[in-house]
DNA sequence: AAGATCTGAGAAAGCGTTTTCTCAAACCGT
DNA sequence: ACGGTTTGAGAAAACGCTTTCTCAGATCTT
């Protein structure tokens, strides 16, 4: 009974009967219509408040086209990183009136398009980070998904893209420890199939050619904490002396395991991450970084999806973001 | 032209008529009801595989009265706690077929409200965090938003709650310091209107009385590194040596401004966070602290909320999640 | 003051599905 | 072979809105 009589929620006709008008006046009302007249208007905004009406989301998505919501698919939700990008993507379509869908492919990369295209289906647009993803995948993929943003992935779509300049940030990184004095370096890489991954390679690579005196080291590494702490053996055997992890997560994981070595840094080895994560300006000691804007990239994803949405001009559709090392504790002089 | 031309997604009406059978069948064998003709159903699929058919969540909404898609309220996506919160939801909710819709109050209390109810419209179901919000406007708003599940709240309404006994774990940390022979603690506190930062001052006040030559200061502090960090110069203007931080986000903070300012943890002060976070055990020394597992958290008010939306029966309608408390390097024996 | 132009609001046609009705055809028992 | 069940699939009615179409009445024209 209880159940019966509470439920069914109130609708746009019972505000239009209550009111003495019809459906389409009260949408209009309620869309801030304004070739509805002064006095009904307000009856109706009256009627309105006073039933609490809402209109039906679904509905309304129906009969609009859209649904106000974007997806955004990550690799992992756990991911300072993607969280990070996340946050500003949300914040920002937030202020906009847009909601954000989450799809976390929990590193199944296999996953990705699928969410992808689910994603796409129930909203209007999805902004993709899938730096796992093959190119191949990604070039097939990438027109099915319009209205799309990319992160830190690019394809011969035209979608925009917003990319952070991973090469360019390794060999500030790099600079940095030659600079100290550094001549024996050593790369703990990120995953093989990591698009940005090979950024720092490439990366790398343009450096060294520079650099002729400076030997370099590609060790395997991975992603995560625990990678970063299972490569310290092979960092150590390579005795390099200026350590670039893949990030910092990488690296704080690295550092957590020459703590325990006894090997002290920066006296022993110098260290650098790649992110800038939030806490990496707390570690002990504090990590040495290049930093992504991850905020804003999310923030900018945000406004290229808009832009798309509305199809406004895009400004620029490939944005790419210089990192910026800051220098902490984690760097120091070369041993001698 | 071109746009013209590729556009029009295939609907169910493209299939049906190619397939020379009605939208309903098509719909009956899409959703696997097998009242449709063996030779006839896997005609309509080939069609459907064919014509990449995918079936238009929007109008299914609408139809069926339900998203697939549940909505997370989290008072901010920075928070580490509620990231991983949201991770268990989202992956739990994920492996049933359902979505997560994220709302981001951005710590603004006066938002959660509208945020939730918005939540709620486009979403089968909602699962709130709210630590700040006021109990006598959660209890005005639970009602309105069933199916609900609540995250370290209770309230009257009949909704199940997953909660984590703040005050168990903040005892057994004093516990743990008074076993190491500190007399003097303090507490930094957290925001004054925290939900968990109420139970945790209960907790310690049923401490305190059961540890008469204990002493105990309250000071003010808050819940982000900054604050921690902030608090530094009170914490150790109050003469204590075990210091308990509201979480380990505010202990990070503190750990940081202790070391600039020499005072060795543990040597000369024990320092405690709360909540375990990932990067708890990489500080330098590791942290303390009472481990809350966020990701079951989040796993279980998945659970709990699809055996509301199955109204299944709802096994234990009010979890409560003990912490445990992990020793690391934060804490030693007081200094005498 | 008669025709032309505006205005404002209702009727009705979508939006893309699902699901209830309906009903012909196939099947059963006797 | 004939009424009585099943079965299987089409027609049509939701689902809750928005928006186009329409058209009566009010407002201008000259």
């Amino acid at each position: 009974m209880a159940r019966g009589t509470l439920n069914r929620r109130v609708g746009i006709s019972d505000v239009a009967e209550k009111a003495g008008v019809s459906l389409a006046t009260v949408s209009r009302v309620m869309n801030g219509n304004f070739t509805v007249a002064a006095d009904i208007a307000e009856r109706v905004r009256a009627v309105a408040t006073e039933l609490n009406y809402q209109p039906n989301p679904t509905g309304r998505n129906l009969a609009r086209g859209k649904t106000d919501t974007i997806g955004v698919v990550v690799p992992d939700l756990g991911n300072p990183t993607f969280q990070t990008v996340l946050r500003g993507v949300s914040r920002a379509a937030a202020q906009d009136g847009y909601r954000v869908l989450i799809a976390d492919s929990s590193e199944v990369s296999s996953e990705e398009s699928i969410l992808a295209g689910e994603a796409r289906r129930r909203c209007d647009g999805v902004v993709l980070c899938a730096p796992r993803m093959s190119d191949a995948e990604l070039a097939e993929l990438a027109p099915t998904l319009h209205p799309l943003v990319l992160v830190n992935r690019t394809t011969a779509d035209p979608s925009p893209s917003l990319t952070v300049d991973y090469g360019r940030g390794i060999q500030d990184l790099a600079a940095h420890l030659v600079d100290l004095g550094h001549t024996r370096l050593a790369f703990s890489a990120g995953p093989a199939n990591s698009a940005s991954n090979a950024l720092r390679l490439a990366g790398l690579e343009t450096f060294m050619s520079a650099h002729p005196g400076v030997e370099l080291q590609i060790l395997p590494g991975g992603s995560t904490f625990e990678d970063g702490h299972a490569s310290a053996d092979a960092v150590l055997a390579s005795g390099a002396t200026g350590i670039l992890a893949f990030n910092d997560l990488t690296a704080m994981g690295l550092l957590s395991a020459l703590n325990e070595r006894g090997v002290n840094v920066p006296a022993d080895v110098s260290l650098t991450g790649f992110d800038d994560i939030q806490f990496a300006a707390y570690t002990t000691p504090p990590l040495t970084t290049a930093a992504v804007p991850s905020m804003d990239v999310g923030e900018q994803a945000w406004r290229q999806m808009r832009a798309l949405l509305n199809d406004t001009d895009i400004p620029d559709p490939a944005l790419v973001f210089a990192p910026h090392i800051v220098v902490r504790g984690s760097t120091g002089p070369a041993p001698r």
